[in-house]
Formats: structure tokens, C-alpha cells, sequence
DNA sequence: AACTTAGTTTCATTATTTGGAACTTTGAAA
DNA sequence: TTTCAAAGTTCCAAATAATGAAACTAAGTT
């Protein structure tokens, strides 16, 4: 199952259709159709019934007056359901709020989607704003806390997979640069139970993050304490690691219960002879 | 009602897969293939190799141990970009919060999608009651306050398409339940430039809505003031009804501002006219 | 008015999707 | 264990939808 090297632009019409959301979404900001035909490989016709169709679908939006395309809003529904039903958000909620108010620090939590790391939460240090704006950021997963405690206890085919797609850009002197080191750090992180990000990818920002995991070692998501080093030192920050763990094992054990349990004798109960 | 489907049937491969999409996230649990099959009329391949394209694409989530389905994390990352340049939440929040500190009570932003209010942005009363909405929630349009004042800003065609696809279910004794009752009230909407929304939706809940245009008539969404009956009066909380005017207004003025300074050129140069 | 650029439509060709049916796996009953 | 029905997966010829070069229209520029 699963078995293929194919990255993206697979999967026939639905793949492309859905890269072209990927590419209105990349812009940031509403875009022309000349700027979408430039940086996609589609034919202008192609690209064009694409976005007719994606947009007829509320998949984007069109302002006809500017003649430019941003993503659309039935987005926006689909992914409160996804966000409900299919992130840990709901389940990991007053966990969160608990840590946040017990540390005063900025608090993530996070899932791997396409190897990146996805905030599907967050608690920041001064506003306890809780809409989900924040939620549905991405970055990268090589450098940062929450990214490398997901990583670290992916299964060997997911890991290569991972491992092999980060850009190991270096953003400060800090980030590690090569897949090597990367793994190095994996198994220390495996040994230890937690992973820090000693400014890897932000200077000044230091981080404690423990994975989220089922009884049955499935990498869930992650969830991390951040500081400043302008406030605090690292020494300080790991005071809060048995805490934080604490509560990625909380989080783990109620969304294996709320999400795993298997109900399966619904339906089974009457059943009628047919011959 | 049952959750029947009324999609909006072609647009090939696009729309199909997006009609599944839907499907998986009304079911608001993860589902079973033979669940899907049955509750959609596409044949058994192709709703499977629907699923497994939408699953590796990470629209759709898959459980192997439960053999679910969920929304995908990927709705999320694209649902952040639409909420961020799709809906009026960023350009309206400073004026949410204000509206929310000055009235006390809970505020909402919503748009219409497919005919359905959706919730884009939410303010929680000081005293929060019990209520149903929530960021990328949807609700019904014919008996909210948001919902009623943004079809009473329609353009004909747009509105005989929305009027006509109301379910007009009956929630409490003081529902409008046919779309001539409707109509009347969007002409009264119209009329004054503010809805009501009598305990038509929720008992106990009312609240006054204003909607958001453009200088050009546009509509681009509602806000509304929500109260209870138990802790207010109706003509209470109408005495709201210019703040929230003006709020409306002033977030169809930055929203023009700001949906306009995509080009530079013609932002800049064509200053000959005014609006 | 002529020209340039951006956006839209057409249509014969080609590639993809389609779905009935056969096949495999699963889980529970005999 | 063996048997069986239901659930899930694969196959392939026919049907359908996607494709994209080119022609066309609209809008803005010289």
C-alpha cells in the first residue's frame, strides 16, 4: 500500500486541481490569472477551465472586479470540520489552556501534514485570543521543536520519506543543516523523550516541544513551550519538560480513547435471516 | 431533516470530488467506506478511487486501524489562506473587538457561502450564554440575523438562487417558513438598512445584524449583536442598531481599501475619478 | 486609430474517468 | 478449523471528459 515516489502533480485531474489551489493559496494575496499561468506549467485554456471550475465549486473566489483569485470560502468550512473531527485540537483544548496559564509562554500544538509541521493551536503569552486564525500555519519541521518530536518517532518508511524533503535551509547559525546531523538529533530526542529547539529557526526563540503518541507508539502530533532568550535561559525553560510531557501523554491517552475506540457492535445487532 | 444531498451536481471531476469532500465532512465523525457508498450515488470504484486520490492528495484523512475517513489537514493550511485573504475577519477584527467591549455581548462576522451563513470571526459575550456558531461554522441564512441581512443586499438573480434554496424548517414558533415571509422581512430589511433576528433561529436568542457592502452596493457580509431575552429586551437591543451601522460601514470602507492596492499602476495613476 | 496585452472561447484529438464484474480480504458463525 | 457473507480492492473495454493550439474578444497603451 502506499508504495510510490511520485511527489506531487500526480492523481490525474483532482491532483492538479488541487495544486492549483496550493499555487492561489502560495500567493498570499489575490491574484491575477497571467500570474498563476506564469508560475504553473498548464496551457492557458487548461489553467483557465481550472479556475472557472475550482471557483464555480467555491473552492477560490473571484473578484471580478480586480480580476483576481484568492481561495474560497467553502475552504474555510471544510476545514472546520477537518479541524473538528481530524486534528487534536478539540481533544488537546483545556490541556493547552492549563499549560499556557501554569507557564505564561506561547504554547503549539502541532500535526505533520506533507512533512511540514501544521499548527493546528496555539496559545500565545500575552493574548488569549482562541479563534483559529493562528491555526493552519505552517513551517518548516527540520528546525523547529514540535517538527523534530514528530519526526523522531515517525516509522523508518515515513521518516526516509520526511527526512529526505526537508530544504535544510539554514536560517541562523544554529539550524542543522544536513540530514545527518538531523538524524543525530532524532535519536538523541528518542532517548531523552523531548526535543528543544535552541534557536534553529528564529535567533532568541528557544523551545522544549514532547510528541504526542498512542499506547500503541503512533506519532499523533506534538506539543511545545516556547520562550525568548531575552527572558529566560534554556536551563529555565527545561524545568518545564516533565510538565509538558505530562501533558502530551494526557492528550495521547484521550484521543486514543475519543478517536480510537473501537464502537463497532452498532449496527450488528439485528440481523434478519436471508437465504 | 436528514442530511440528504443537493449538490450542485456537474462541473466533471472537480465537482464530483468535491461533492465527496462534503460528503466525508457532513458525516461530522470519521465514516466507513460502505457509509459513503451508500449515503452518495456514485458506483463502488469510483467512490473508492475518489477516496484514495482525495486521501493521498491529504484532503481526506484515512484511519488504516479504523478504516475512516476524515477531512484532511490540508484543508486546514488552505482554509488559513482563505480565511486570511478571502474573508473580512482580518480587515474587521479591530472593530469586532471594539463592538465586543463596548456592547458586552457576542458579536459576529459572517459571509454567505453556498447560500448558508458562515461564520468567519465571533466575539464571545462578557457573560457568555449558551449559543451555537463558531469560526467556519455554517448556519442557516433565511432565519438569522446575518443570514437575512445579507439576502435582503442580494442582486435579483442571486437572491432568487438563495430564496429558493432556504430549507425553511421550522426552529421555534416565530420562524419564517416560506419564502414570502421571508421576502416580506428582506423588504423591511431593506427599507430600515438593519435585520432582526426574533427568536427565529435559537428560543431565548435575538439579535440585530447590518450588512457589509461596498460604495458600490456589493454586498460582502453581515455583523451582527446577539442578546438573550433573559437578560435583555428587544428595544434594548436595538438601541445598538447605529453603532453596528456604523461598524458595517466602516469595514465596507476598509475592505475596498484594501481589496483595490493589488496593482500599483492603476492604484496609483487613476486618481483622476473619485468614487 | 493602431497596437499590445490580458482574458475567453472553440473544437478535433487524446487521455482519463467510468463502472460492471470479478477478485481478495475480513471477520464472524458453524 | 472451515465456511460463508460482507466489505474492500482491482481490472479493463467503453464512454466521457480533459486537453491545448489557435482564433477571438475586450481592455488598456502609444
Amino acid at each position: 500500500m502506499g508504495g510510490e515516489q511520485a511527489p506531487v502533480a500526480g492523481d490525474g485531474t483532482i491532483g492538479k486541481a488541487c495544486d492549483v489551489l496550493d499555487q492561489v493559496a502560495a500567493f498570499a494575496r489575490p491574484v491575477r490569472f497571467a500570474e498563476l499561468l506564469e508560475s504553473s506549467n498548464f496551457p492557458k485554456a487548461t489553467l483557465y477551465r481550472f479556475l472557472q471550475t475550482l471557483t464555480n465549486q467555491g473552492m477560490l473566489s473571484y473578484d471580478p472586479d480586480r480580476q483576481t483569485y484568492t481561495p474560497g470560502l467553502r475552504l474555510v468550512r471544510l476545514a472546520h470540520a477537518a479541524w473538528t473531527q481530524s486534528s487534536l485540537a478539540p481533544i488537546a483544548r483545556p490541556f493547552l489552556d492549563a499549560l499556557s496559564r501554569e507557564t505564561g509562554e506561547t504554547v503549539h500544538l502541532a500535526q505533520l501534514d506533507s512533512n511540514q509541521v501544521l499548527y493546528v493551536d496555539k496559545r500565545n503569552a500575552a493574548q488569549p485570543i482562541e479563534m483559529y486564525s493562528q491555526a493552519g500555519k505552517v513551517g518548516p519541521a527540520y528546525c523547529t521543536g514540535v517538527g523534530k518530536a514528530m519526526m523522531a518517532y515517525l516509522d523508518d518508511v515515513a521518516l526516509d520519506r520526511a527526512a529526505s524533503q526537508q530544504s535544510y535551509h539554514r536560517f541562523t547559525d544554529k539550524t542543522l543543516t544536513s540530514e545527518a546531523a538531523l538524524r543525530a538529533d532524532l535519536d538523541l530526542i528518542r532517548s531523552r523523550g523531548y526535543a528543544v529547539d535552541d534557536e534553529e529557526h528564529e535567533p532568541g526563540i528557544i523551545c522544549i516541544a514532547c510528541p504526542i503518541l498512542t499506547s500503541g507508539g503512533r506519532m499523533l502530533g506534538a506539543i511545545s513551550v516556547t520562550g525568548s532568550t531575552e527572558r529566560m535561559t534554556f536551563n529555565q525553560l527545561e524545568t518545564w519538560v516533565p510538565r509538558v510531557r505530562r501533558v502530551a501523554e494526557q492528550i495521547g491517552a484521550e484521543a486514543q480513547a475519543w478517536r480510537f475506540p473501537e464502537t463497532r457492535q452498532s449496527a450488528e445487532t439485528d440481523r434478519m435471516q436471508a437465504t
